[in-house]
DNA sequence: TGGAACAAACCGACCGGTCGGTCGGTTTTG
DNA sequence: CAAAACCGACCGACCGGTCGGTTTGTTCCA
């Protein structure tokens, strides 16, 4: 977008002050919300003005909007990178997941403005959503726990497995409302529950064996 | 709360209305938002006016509150009543994906309520983690289709599969963030890596054996 | 070299609109 | 007639975006 291959000291400076802000706008967004960050905020955290700041930016969305994208760019590259170094497909898992993790242990900022989607409304919503997943992730580690009991499954760590079910469960969900796909959302049933009972070590011919008729 | 026994016809209409405000809310919430959502606007859709709304409840907020867990009750009792009815562990696992996908589908306001979170902040927001969601779920299917390939996962639905990797994945880091919890992020990663892994069919003999020193 | 002329960068007071919540008053009910 | 329920005009705070003006850097010519 901006090739400026002239290096005067001006342009130098502009070019400066735009990653002033956008560093500004990053710190505040993860901490304070979308919406609960004012513009003013943006421009004292980048000690300079409203002005200054619309100088560079056309709206706070366009500020975001370019923060997301090159904050994913720049997580996407690393993993890239990472699974390139790495030729068996577990490995290569492997080496994506610990990136994703380290850098997000190192960046706990980086991690709330990219995966803390509740963010984007204040306190109130933000506490509610955070219960309801706390909530329904206990309850199914509640059953896990059962199942583990009664050696349906072999023993696992219920906690992380609860949360990861209903995490896989809110997304599949939440990809269904937003893109309309499935279409029918019956349509995931099937898949997901391979997929989850797998996860668990529910052995493939059980599995297969007590599924529904679809 | 409120075990209002003397059942006056006075008592009555106002808890009819109360119950019209909730709807009114509920819609609304689930349409356009919790922040979006003007009290003006429900108070016209349940038919009364702000001041009316005012009388029965604190501030928006609390609305919001008593319906997110109210919905919340009755899904989870929803879920625990299928799961009654059955006692094999993998039928009552079946029992309750069942229910919540039979339930959302038919009622996909509840669903946009409870499981939408980004729906807390307006269009901007929400569209934008709408594309880093469907961005990294890709990335995932992108690399599962090469591992399916090379044969070292049995095939499978690698959309849905990637869906559901990067929800357990947001939703571990999620947890993190709002809860502390693991303290250390990276003591996530080895359950998480198992859990994942086996979810794809990966042999358990191979989880085990690749898994790096931790 | 100096300085006029021009443009880029920046400033912050201000505007317009929104919205949660209040309050004095009115209607309805017991 | 008292209390409950309800109404809607109004208040005050907030906030994204604008705009006229100022400062800072750049160019070019005498």
């Amino acid at each position: 977008m901006s090739d400026d291959k002239r290096g005067g000291v001006q342009a130098e400076k502009s070019r400066t002050r735009r990653e002033q802000i956008l560093d500004a706008a990053f710190n505040t967004f993860a901490r304070r919300g979308y919406r609960d960050t004012a513009m003013d905020e943006i421009a004292t955290a980048a000690q300079t003005s409203k002005g200054g700041v619309y100088f560079h930016f056309a709206t706070k969305e366009a500020i975001f909007r370019e923060l997301m994208r090159s904050t994913a760019d720049r997580l996407a590259a690393k993993v890239d990178r990472a699974v390139a170094t790495e030729t068996d497909p577990i490995a290569r898992a492997d080496a994506a997941l610990r990136t994703v993790f380290s850098t997000f242990a190192g960046h706990r900022t980086m991690a709330r403005l990219l995966f803390l989607d509740a963010l984007g409304a204040g306190r109130a919503f933000n506490d509610e959503t955070n219960d309801l997943h706390e909530r329904f992730a206990r309850m199914i580690a509640g059953y896990l726990d059962q199942a583990v009991v009664e050696g349906a499954i072999p023993p696992l760590d219920t906690r992380l497995t609860g949360i990861a079910w209903f995490g896989a469960l809110n997304e599949v969900v939440a990809r269904w409302l937003m893109a309309d796909e499935p279409s029918r959302l019956d349509e995931a049933y099937p898949p997901l529950r391979a997929l989850l009972l797998r996860s668990a070590g529910v052995p493939e011919e059980r599995i297969r064996g007590t599924g529904p008729a679809t």
